[in-house]
DNA sequence: CGGGCGCTTGACGGACCTCAATTTTTGTGG
DNA sequence: CCACAAAAATTGAGGTCCGTCAAGCGCCCG
């Protein structure tokens, strides 16, 4: 998708080397920054470091300990947990942008794997915290985070119990929210993610996508590529 | 940034009057609480009112601004939220000790309703933010409690995905954990609450309970209380 | 060009919802 | 404390949505 960003030599320190290391507070840097609520992401850029994941490798598995944060350079990542009988239930997608890996818990409870060719961002969580102590601003950010990531969990709920049709609405429109170019969505997850996300088979998945193109809401031209046609009518399939 | 706040209440001391304030850290306070984790509670308890709600009573609605945090001195409540179709959706129960408004956002996602006769804990928002800038112990526990909130969300969602009985398993195994007197669970909701919390209708969670006491799994002596007879078979169930 | 994988489409059955009747529990006034 | 009414919970019958099983199609990669 992004032929080699340049984000990904975006100068973690320690690339020049220790003697680039001022004792300076976080702080000082907020000020200096447009947006004070790009601390964190300044910071994180600072003291990260870039990774990259192939397609479907693994970043990070459930039940390991729960050292880092990451950040989404460029690609896309599931996060996922195997259910007893077998079944594969995915707690949620993160692309470019997005920060994961925010359990509070010291071990993950979910493991996560890249979707596509994945750059992310890796950063000690214990120095976030350090910083977070320091640095009152860089906190409020992790709470805000951390309230996002708890409403889209609770808008998920609100989708599990609804309808195989409104899931799958549902689930367009929030894909459109956060990766839409105009009116085309392109998915970088499989029918298999995508049902494992919303609590359904890849059949009832496929059969509801061509039911929705049918009423003309939607178009899809390849699997992965959607075109929403009628929004208002996925909206009010949203409920 | 933190220009001292006018709330002599960070401590137990102001009781006696304002010739014991010191400018002390609040840090300080913590290391002389026997479990530091309790600084918090105890925050709240200083700084907050008893509010009393009767049966049914609205605690805070939908789209209110969300000013105040809560926690549950005695009763029960839950949150919930109408959808447009008229369905109501519960976004979970709170029981004594628990803490509920945390929304980080500025308004509620949720409505909040107590279940039976209820005492509250009220405390506002900004004066916890308040107080978590000046000491790092509470930032760290409301945190904790965010994290704590994330991962019981997680959890339903694990749950909403399965089947009807396994819901059922789970949510009693969830009762039972959180207040359970040995294997006795007294349920202060109705059966349309936990219907509208597991995205069932009371029909179904009626038939799974009387599926799961003819399995000799759990005794139902009265609707609201349910007697745990085999743990081990409800674990199986919950998966 | 052939094989494999992901996706779609079809037929069928079962789990859960809907509608309805009955029983049990709760609340109220005498 | 009992009688009655209202609400909550249980039970039953029938229908529907979605899962299961299976076959067929399209696309990518070797």
């Amino acid at each position: 998708m992004l032929p080699q960003p340049a984000v990904g030599t975006d100068h973690p320190l320690h690339r020049f080397g220790p003697q680039t290391r001022r004792a300076q507070p976080a702080s000082r840097h907020a000020a200096a920054l447009a947006h004070e609520n790009e601390t964190l992401a300044h910071a994180m850029q600072l003291m990260g470091a870039t990774m990259s994941y192939p397609h479907n490798a693994e970043i990070f598995g459930e039940n390991e300990p729960a050292e880092y944060l990451y950040k989404v350079v460029s690609g896309s990542v599931r996060t996922y947990k195997i259910l007893t009988d077998g079944r594969r239930q995915i707690g949620g997608f993160y692309l470019a942008g997005d920060i994961f890996g925010l359990q509070f818990a010291d071990e993950h409870t979910f493991s996560a794997e890249a979707i596509t060719d994945t750059k992310v961002l890796v950063v000690k969580r214990s120095t976030l915290a350090a910083l977070a102590g320091r640095d009152a601003a860089v906190a409020r950010e992790l709470f805000t985070l951390a309230g996002r990531e708890l409403k889209r969990v609770q808008e998920r709920i609100l989708l599990l119990v609804k309808s195989a049709q409104e899931r799958v609405a549902g689930f367009l429109i929030e894909m459109a929210e956060r990766a839409a170019a105009g009116n085309i969505v392109e998915l970088p997850m499989s029918r298999q993610d995508i049902a494992d996300y919303l609590g359904l088979t890849i059949e009832t998945v496929s059969r509801t996508l061509t039911g929705l193109e049918s009423t003309a809401a939607i178009e899809v031209p390849s699997s992965r590529r959607i075109v929403l046609r009628n929004r208002s009518a996925l909206n009010r399939l949203n409920g």
